[in-house]
DNA sequence: CAGAATCCAACCGGATACTG
DNA sequence: CAGTATCCGGTTGGATTCTG
């Protein structure tokens, strides 16, 4: 599947066959690797949550980002949204299974991150 | 160490006390979540690799980007660059063992990327 | 080989105002 | 409440050229 690297003495790989596509790393990023899409889908994994709820749970994201993500994580099959038929209308997101595989590489980074220090955090990527 | 969320009858959290500031996965994302970030530490993890190598390897990235991503890496102690004094001059790439640290979540993240859908993947983020 | 420098179009994303 | 619409300045990042 990956493309074989050849490694000389010093033990440097070459790029004679190097991957020609997407890795997976990039795949998986141009999935998740959004803005503020790890995040969204973080904060609705436990069960449904109200869209304002969600904006405001996302410090620093505005409403546009958010429903932008929220868009794209529906058309992707990651996450659920269901409107309640109440009044005013509420909207509610959740993950769906699909979404779910995903948690455990993100839980992976939320371990990862919370042992970063603090001055080592950019403003912005 | 997280905000107390309140869970309704209903099951939905409200944002009373969310996070005010970037939670763990945003927080991560910003040192990972970078273009190309994730692949230029992906592709140095196995042992050192040539500037040109690296730049051939991860298809779709500038040289410029590689530098750029490279040298905030440099900085922030994930990756670690070395001059060789050949001739012509060659310089070499090598993870940390602070950089190491990542490689869980990178190595999840992997695994998960290869099983999705080809019809998933966007063009770019 | 390993970049640095420059240019600039395209895109991102925040702010604001508006809607059903 | 849950968005949509529009504007627009700032940043991104590719292309190209140049250098020690």
């Amino acid at each position: 599947m990956d493309a074989k690297i050849e490694v000389d003495g010093a033990g440097r790989r070459s790029a004679a066959n190097a991957c020609t596509e997407p890795c997976a790393i990039e795949r998986g990023m141009r999935i998740i690797g959004g803005k503020w899409t790890g995040s969204i889908l973080w904060h609705v994994k436990d069960g449904p949550v109200r869209f304002n709820d969600l904006a405001r749970m996302i410090d620093g994201a505005s409403k546009k980002m958010i429903t932008e993500r929220l868009r794209q994580l529906e058309d992707q099959g990651l996450v659920r949204r269901e409107v309640c038929e109440t009044a005013p209308i509420t909207v509610v997101y959740e993950i769906t299974d699909f979404g779910r595989t995903a948690l455990g590489f993100l839980d992976e980074l939320r371990k990862w991150s919370e042992g970063l220090p603090k001055a080592l955090i950019p403003e912005k990527r």
